[in-house]
Order: C-alpha cells, then sequence, then structure tokens
RNA sequence: GCCCCGAUAGCUCAGGCGGAUAGAGCGACUGCCUCCUAAGCAGUAGGCCGCAGGUUCGAGUCCUGCUCGGGGCGCCA
C-alpha cells in the first residue's frame, strides 16, 4: 500500500480509505488491512466510513466500540478535521481545512490536475461509430460517436493505448442495387448526391427501383455475385460508393468535433480475407459444426425460441458470410494481431444478445481469455413519439447534419444581441451549439433510452454544456479584466477562508476519480455529473466571493482557485470532447 | 415460450461495493442585475423509488414472484 498522505492522486476518498484501513489494521490486526473502509460522502460531514458495521460480526466486536477506536485514530491525523460516531456505527469524517488547501495547491501545480496515470497502460480496441455506407447518418449514430469519443479521450488521457475502430458497414447485398443505380445515375451525378449529404434520397431511389423493376432487382443480385468474387470493374464502382460517403461522415465528425478519421476505419469489408481461415479454425477447434447446411457454433447457455440450442451463422447454407463471422474475425484480429488487452464495442443494445454470443464463442475458441477483457457498452436506442423503435423509413428520421445545424441556430439566436461581428458570434455559437448537443447525449445514462426531443438534447440553460462552459467564461472575464494569463497562475497559496471555496476547493479534488470511473464500464456521464458539480460549486462561489476586489492575500488565493478551476473544467470538458470557447 | 434492459417528483433523468432525512435539471411559484457575464444565483412547492414477499442491524440498491414498457431469439446487418 502507498502511503496515504503522499502520491500523485488528490482523492479524498482515497486518501481517508488508506487511512482507515491502516487504523483498522492496528485496532484489529494486520488480518484487516485489506477491509473495504466504505468510504462513502456523507449529509453529516464531508464524508463518512460504514466499515465499523461491517467488521463487528467478522471481529465478534459491537460495532460502536470498533468504530470509536478507529475515529480515534483518524482524527489523530492531519488531513483529518474531526471525526465522530454517530447512531450505529458511522464515521463522519471532516477534512482539515488547511489539507483541503494544501492538496488544491498540489493539484494547480501538477500538469495532470492531481489524475495519475494508469499503473498498467493497456491496448484498447474502442468500436463506434460505425455508420453504413450509402445510408444516412443520422440521431441515432449521434451517442455512440460522441460516448465513443470521450471514452477513447479519457482512456488515451489515462496513458492507455487506444485503437479506434469505426466498423463501418460497407459490405452486404445492400451493395448490388446502390451500384446498379449508381451505373443508372452516372458517376459524377453519384458523388455530388452523396458528398451533399443526400444519402437517403440515393438509397431509397435505389430501393424503390429494386422493388419495382424486376430487371433491376436481377441486375442487382447478379451485381452482388460479381463484387463477392471480386470483380474488378464493380470492386472499382464500389470503392466509389465508400469513398463518397466516407467523405459525407468526415464532414460530420469534423463538426461534431470528434476524433475519427479515415486512418480509424476498420470496415467489414476488411475481414473479408480472413473469414474462411476464421471459419476453418473454429471448425477444427470443434467450437463450430455444419448445422442444416450452415456452419454454427452453439455457445452453451443460450436457447432459441423453441427451447434448442441457439447458434450464431457463420457461414450461411449457400456459402456466403454473415456478419457473426465478420465479428469473430475482428476479435481474432484485435486479440492476436493487434495486441489487444481490452475490447470495447459502444454499440446499440439491440446488439446484447449477439455480443453475448460472440464473446462466448470467442472464449471457447481461446481467443478471448482471462487476460483479454471485452465489454459490450449498450448504447440505449432513439425512440419515436410512439415509444416504439425509431425507424428511419417514411422520411422521419433526424439527419445528425441537421441536428448539427438546429443546434448552432439555436445557440446563435440566444447571442444575436450580444455579438455585432458575425464571425465572432457562428464561432460561439459553434462551440456552445455542438456543446449542448454532446453534452445532452453525454450526461445521461449510455444505455438509457430515450425518445427524442430536441428541447431537451438542445437545452441551453440548466444543467447542460452551455452551463459548464459559462463557468469557464465567467472565469476566463475574471482573468480578463486582471490582465492575467490564468495558464501561467501554477500556485498557490490557497486559503479557504468561506464555505463556498472550501466546497468548491474540496469539489474539485475529486477529479480523479470521476476520470477513472469513465473507464471502468466506458461511462462518460460520471464525468460529465462531476463537472456540473464542479460549475455548480463555482457559480455560488462565483456570487459570494468576489475575487479581483478581494484584499491581497485572498485575492491571490481567489484567483489560484479559479485558475484551478478553469483548468479542471477544459480539462474535463475536453475529455468529453467538448470545446470551450473563450467567451460567450 | 425463453433471455436481456427498464419502471425514482408534472416532464427528462442521476443515484460505485446495501448506509442515516432519496438528488439534479426542466416546468410552476417568490425574490435577486449601481457590484468580476442573469446561458446565472438564492429560495418554495412537488415522492407508495411499478406491486407483493424475502434476506439483515439497515433495501431505491441484493434475492424470488408478478404487472407494465422496450429490445432480442437460424441463415438481414
Amino acid at each position: 500500500m502507498t502511503d496515504p498522505e503522499a502520491g500523485q492522486t488528490t482523492d479524498p476518498e482515497a486518501v481517508l480509505g488508506a487511512l482507515v484501513q491502516r487504523a483498522v489494521a492496528a485496532e484489529l490486526g494486520p488480518a484487516y488491512a485489506d477491509a473495504d473502509p466504505l468510504i462513502r460522502p456523507s449529509d453529516f460531514a464531508d464524508f463518512q466510513s460504514n466499515a465499523a458495521m461491517s467488521l463487528a460480526r467478522r471481529a465478534d466486536r459491537r460495532p460502536r466500540d470498533i468504530a470509536e477506536l478507529v475515529a480515534d485514530r483518524l482524527a489523530a491525523a492531519a488531513a483529518v478535521a474531526s471525526a465522530e460516531v454517530s447512531g450505529p456505527g458511522f464515521i463522519n469524517i471532516s477534512l482539515a481545512d488547511d489539507w483541503i488547501a494544501g492538496q488544491a495547491s498540489a493539484q494547480l501545480d501538477d500538469p495532470r490536475l492531481g489524475v495519475p496515470r494508469a499503473e498498467q497502460p493497456q491496448r484498447v480496441v474502442v468500436d463506434y461509430s460505425a455508420p453504413n455506407v450509402a445510408k444516412e447518418m443520422h440521431v441515432g449514430h449521434l451517442r455512440t460517436t460522441v460516448v465513443g469519443d470521450a471514452v477513447v479521450r479519457v482512456l488515451e488521457w489515462l496513458g492507455h493505448e487506444v485503437i479506434r475502430a469505426n466498423h463501418i458497414g460497407d459490405w452486404g447485398t445492400q451493395f448490388g442495387l446502390l451500384l446498379e443505380h449508381l451505373l443508372d445515375v452516372g458517376e459524377q451525378a453519384a458523388y455530388e448526391q452523396l458528398a451533399a449529404g443526400e444519402i437517403n434520397v440515393f438509397y431509397q431511389a435505389a430501393k424503390q427501383k429494386f422493388d419495382d423493376d424486376p430487371a433491376f432487382a436481377e441486375r442487382s443480385r447478379r451485381r452482388v455475385v460479381s463484387l463477392q468474387s471480386g470483380d474488378p470493374e464493380t470492386l472499382r464502382l464500389w470503392q466509389l460508393l465508400v469513398h463518397d460517403t466516407e467523405q459525407y461522415y468526415s464532414t460530420i465528425y469534423q463538426r461534431l468535433g470528434v476524433m475519427l478519421t479515415d486512418a480509424d476505419l476498420a470496415p467489414e469489408s476488411f475481414y473479408n480475407d480472413m473469414l474462411a481461415d476464421v471459419c476453418d479454425e473454429l471448425e477444427s477447434l470443434g467450437v463450430a459444426v455444419i448445422s442444416d447446411g450452415a456452419l454454427c457454433a452453439f455457445p452453451p447457455g443460450f436457447t432459441a425460441r423453441d427451447g434448442s440450442p441457439q447458434p450464431i451463422i457463420l457461414r450461411k447454407s449457400d456459402g456466403g458470410y454473415g456478419y457473426d463471422a465478420t465479428d469473430m474475425a475482428a476479435i481474432r484480429y484485435r486479440v492476436r494481431d493487434l495486441g489487444a488487452d481490452r475490447l470495447i464495442y459502444v454499440v446499440g443494445s439491440d446488439q446484447s444478445l449477439h455480443f453475448a454470443m460472440i464473446f462466448a464463442v470467442a472464449r471457447q475458441a481461446g481467443w478471448l481469455t482471462d487476460k483479454v477483457r471485452a465489454d459490450h457498452a449498450p448504447i440505449g436506442m432513439v425512440a419515436g413519439a410512439d415509444g416504439k423503435r425509431f425507424r428511419t423509413r417514411s422520411g422521419g428520421s433526424v439527419k445528425l447534419s441537421s441536428l448539427i445545424d438546429e443546434a448552432i441556430d439555436r445557440a446563435e439566436e440566444v447571442i444575436r444581441d450580444r455579438y455585432d461581428d458575425p464571425e465572432q458570434r457562428h464561432q460561439i455559437a459553434q462551440a456552445v451549439g455542438i456543446g449542448a448537443l454532446k453534452y445532452g447525449d453525454l450526461s445521461v445514462a449510455r444505455d438509457s433510452r430515450y425518445v427524442l426531443d430536441l428541447d431537451r438534447l438542445l437545452a441551453l440553460t440548466g444543467n447542460t454544456g452551455p452551463y459548464l462552459q459559462y463557468a469557464a467564461a465567467r472565469i476566463r472575464s475574471i482573468f480578463g479584466r486582471a490582465g492575467l494569463d490564468p495558464a501561467a497562475v501554477r500556485s498557490g497559496p490557497i486559503e479557504l477562508g468561506t464555505a463556498a471555496e472550501r466546497a468548491l476547493a474540496l469539489r474539485l479534488l475529486g477529479f480523479g476519480r470521476a476520470v477513472e470511473d469513465v473507464t471502468l464500464a466506458a461511462e462518460p456521464h460520471r464525468l460529465a455529473a462531476f463537472l456540473f458539480d464542479v460549475a455548480s460549486a463555482f457559480t455560488t462561489f462565483y456570487e459570494q466571493c468576489p475575487v479581483l476586489q478581494a484584499p491581497t492575500p485572498t485575492r491571490q488565493s481567489r484567483l489560484a482557485l479559479c485558475a484551478l478551476t478553469l483548468r479542471v473544467l477544459v480539462t474535463g470538458l475536453g475529455l468529453l470532447g467538448i470545446g470551450v470557447p473563450e467567451r460567450m
């Protein structure tokens, strides 16, 4: 165990946890050194430890007696102002003001703001976004894209090596009709339409012809065969189609400020050459068997509608490969060739069964071992007004690009009278609108299903991205008025004269824990909630504590606290992929 | 039929590994711009945590059953 009062972390819970563990071990014996200190936020103090009650039975002592002994030892620690027993054995712990102030000063001086790098860096493949070629990116792609992006940023900042994998759908039978339609309209016209984002028009026209024109349908079927058999001209057309829509994704990603680039494409077709070998290996391992003419794997514990074993279908009876095979190939490739320690699939919750089965088969095959962790991070579906799954048919879909436009327009509307310069106005509106949009999706649990509500998603007041951006802008404004560069303020001393200052400083110390929490289950909303608490604590401080007008020692301290708050907000929002405008 | 997810304030949602009096935003209602940005702040009202049992010192949280909603379950991806 590390020294509880040393090390890089500023996290009070970690520090108190170590203190409680040490005290428990001293009172009850070394066998108790690893007991969970059960540190929780408290309504009655800064924190409480509930350890005494859980240890009472094991130690055959009365919980209050244990609590008294531990509390006495805690009270002697420099970090602790008071430790008192209450109720059945709660230990209410308040931290010393000068300890909080010292930690905050250290955090300000630390380039990493008290967030240590991972002790054991991993190589992590994060699979997210995954739009389909020649299909519109709609609102349903927003969350997987921004959640994946935030997870990637957090993992990288913690020192992990991240491989971004945009598993776009660029293969399958629908390409027959798309390619025939491409030939009909001409390459240039198709390019213009696709690059302009008129993707659904293109797709629906192709689909219409497929349904109405038997000759077209027949051509399409033949085209699929040509594609799969590697006919050079067909491949050329296919690449054209893929390239055109990739260009369109890129513009969306750039507008959203998402890290994905062409270099991160890991399309379905990438695995085509591996599929036969994947099937062979699974078959030779005895994991896959022929059933009704198809090559299937039957992972234990999965049963179908009629109670029979439930398969994944690797190779269809017609010899073609399905997406089960592609995903198996991707797992094998990512673990064996890329050397991944962890796989995170930020993919819709409707794929839960699929991933459970895929992972199970990969374990049977020995591709996933105890050393490799595979997570499906389910993304909740977007529902229509009827509460049911949001379907993109019948023109009811919301294009992601329109949503972005709307977000920026709404933000610009708010500041229309505030900034004369249209360029500046647009830049602010862009940062704020995109910030609102992304935060709106990042601040809820990623698997919560939701009815699309633009007013909620694009809100500019309350617990929103702009609220956090606004707090940062106000801090910058303070420094601007003082003619100071906030980045230059790197040291205290910080003094905590008021409750608002203390509450803000204490809150800031939890930054590292909040960042860490994101990686546990790929949940950026935990960081979002923390940042909202920080901004909220700051605005209370802002209302109550004049900074520039304060007398000298207090002024310096408050400037330091502001500088620290700004850096935590900007860094934290950056980890969520949200930019912060200089002014608002 | 089986499996997964959900049900918390009027609405949208948070609630690490079980802790004391269940939180936030929006909406409603009261106040607050001679003062570092009112995209803000302070406050009030609003709860059978779906229902019924169980586990235990203690359950929104864990277990069982049920109700309702969503999703999934052999050759689409």
